[in-house]
Parts: C-alpha cells; sequence; structure tokens
DNA sequence: CCATTTACTTGATTAATTCAAGAAAAGCCG
DNA sequence: CGGCTTTTCTTGAATTAATCAAGTAAATGG
C-alpha cells in the first residue's frame, strides 16, 4: 500500500482512485511547475499507455477540487503544482520560462488589497514576478524549464 | 492630419508609420483589454482588408517597442491596452473573463517586494486578482468581454 | 459479484498563434 | 522628385495546446 496519503485526499474530495490519477500527483510532486506534456511523459514512465486525454482529464479533476493548483503565465501552456492553500506566488524567467516558488509576505489570500475594484467580489489575489533566472542571467536564452 | 500624437510615438520608438498601426493603435484605446480578434475586427472596420498577420506583428512590435501592455490571464487569450508605465494591476472575473483595471496601491514597479528570489533578478511585479464581476454576480455565466 | 457511475481510450477537431516567402510601402539619400 | 534599402504587409500553410465526442473499461456501492 505505497503513497496511502494521495489515496485518501482522492477519496476525501470524491474522486475515485485509478493508477493514472496516483501517477499524475507523483509527477507533480516530483516536477513541480511541470506543464501537460512533462506530466504525461513522467506518468508515461510508470504506467505506460495513459493517454493524452486521460492526463488532461485527471488535471483537470484534480485542479477542479483543489487537489493540484493551475497557473498559467503569460506565454506558457498551463503548470500544475502541489503546493495548494497557501497563496504562494512566483516569479517567472522572461528568456527560459522558468518558474520557482515565492512565499507570500503579507498575508492570506486575497493578500492584496485592491483599490477601486469596479464592483469585482474579489477571492484571490494573484502575484507573478517576473525577471531572468540565475542560469540565463550567466548564459542568455537558455530553454530549460523550472 | 489626424492623430499626430499616435505618428510620434511610432516614430519615437524607431517604427514606420502605417495605416495598420495607427489603426491597431486607435483600436487598442478604443476597447482596452481586447484580444487579437477583437483588434482585427474593430482595425478593419476602418481600413478593410487588413491579414490577420499584421495585427499579430504590429501587435508585437507595439508590445516589443513598450507602447501596448499585452496581457494574459490564465484561460485567456492575449489581450492588449494602452495604458503602460504606470504598473497598473488587473481584475479578471472567473466567469465571464471580463478584465477591469485596478490601480497600483504600492509604488512603482516592482511594487512588491519578494521574499526570497532564488537568484531571479525581478523587474516586475504583475498582479491579477481574480472574482466575479458585477454582471456575473447577478446573471451567472455571461459571455460578454471587458 | 453485479449494477451503476465515473474514468479512460481512441480519434478527430478547434482555436490561437507562428512560420515562410514574396509583394508592397515607408523612409533615406542624393 | 525618384530610386534604393529596409521594414512591413499579404497570402497561405503549419504548428501546438487544448477540447469534443463516442464507445470501452474500471471503480465503488450494494
Amino acid at each position: 500500500m505505497p503513497m496511502p496519503a494521495a489515496e485518501d485526499l482522492l477519496r476525501a474530495t470524491g474522486l475515485r482512485v485509478t493508477q493514472p490519477r496516483l501517477a499524475v500527483l507523483r509527477a507533480v510532486a516530483t516536477s513541480p511547475h511541470a506543464d501537460t506534456a512533462t506530466v504525461l511523459g513522467a506518468v508515461r514512465t510508470e504506467l505506460e499507455s495513459v493517454s493524452h486525454q486521460a492526463v488532461y482529464d485527471v488535471l483537470d479533476a484534480l485542479t477542479r477540487t483543489g487537489l493540484v493548483r493551475r497557473i498559467q503565465p503569460a506565454g506558457s501552456v498551463a503548470r500544475y503544482e502541489l503546493r495548494v492553500g497557501d497563496n504562494h506566488h512566483h516569479v517567472v524567467c522572461r528568456a527560459c520560462g522558468a518558474v520557482a516558488d515565492i512565499d507570500c509576505v503579507v498575508g492570506s489570500a486575497p493578500c492584496l488589497d485592491a483599490s477601486d475594484t469596479h464592483g469585482f467580489v474579489i477571492d484571490e489575489a494573484e502575484v507573478t514576478y517576473w525577471g531572468i533566472c540565475p542560469a540565463c542571467t550567466t548564459a542568455p536564452s537558455t530553454a530549460s524549464t523550472d
């Protein structure tokens, strides 16, 4: 009975426990900020012949139930991470797209007050820091991920 | 000689002054947060037969030179706006995707200090507020834009 | 162990964006 | 003003991420 925690998490949210879902959870745990293609690759190293579509479905289900968090910086495809509930933020490299976590220094969500909200009911403030990662500062235009 | 300001802006950035570019600037001025399709539509009302590609190229050129700002909230296509240089932020409706401006309450960019930057050299902090717009609060799932 | 519901597979489709090559227009210079 | 060079636009195709749809398979509840 490996990784009982993941199974319990799935059950707690009303999702059935399946191999693809466990594999996706492991993949996201192993590769934070991985995109769908990366998750699919990781899943297939342990499960081979899991469909493209299954991974999309699983990631959608996990995102909907709050087990994973989806981020999508401008110019990037959707990326997923396990850290949920702490409203941390991200820094994205303009050169290579690498993403790193930034702890929220203010408080709980929405951790920034908006001045004039134009009547919107705001439930989250998402901060994306933009800059250049250490690798690209020295060697420009390397296309690494994370 | 209509809109001399736009021409001067283009010249100042080293871009040639063309009808498509002037039309795109007018379109973005008229429809803040418009996506490419909307800009293309607006451009064609006054210039008809401007290519798809021209609008992409123009928007890229204007973005590169800083005359317009591109935003791309998760789940949305690229959107463009004229307000540049003041590092204001945006609130996005989770239901219909509507976008509104939010003034930055802290200061100049990067207007939020990151705690541990992981070695990234940060030049901007972009804040996206998520919530429900006034229209969707009363009438759910309306697909308006802006 | 069967029935029902949820999840996955397969294969096609959509939508936004980008690529590529040639034609046209803008700005520079004499 | 008229040609030259460079930038920009047109045309048409290709790419990529993501979604749709229908049928099959697997998981949970009884």
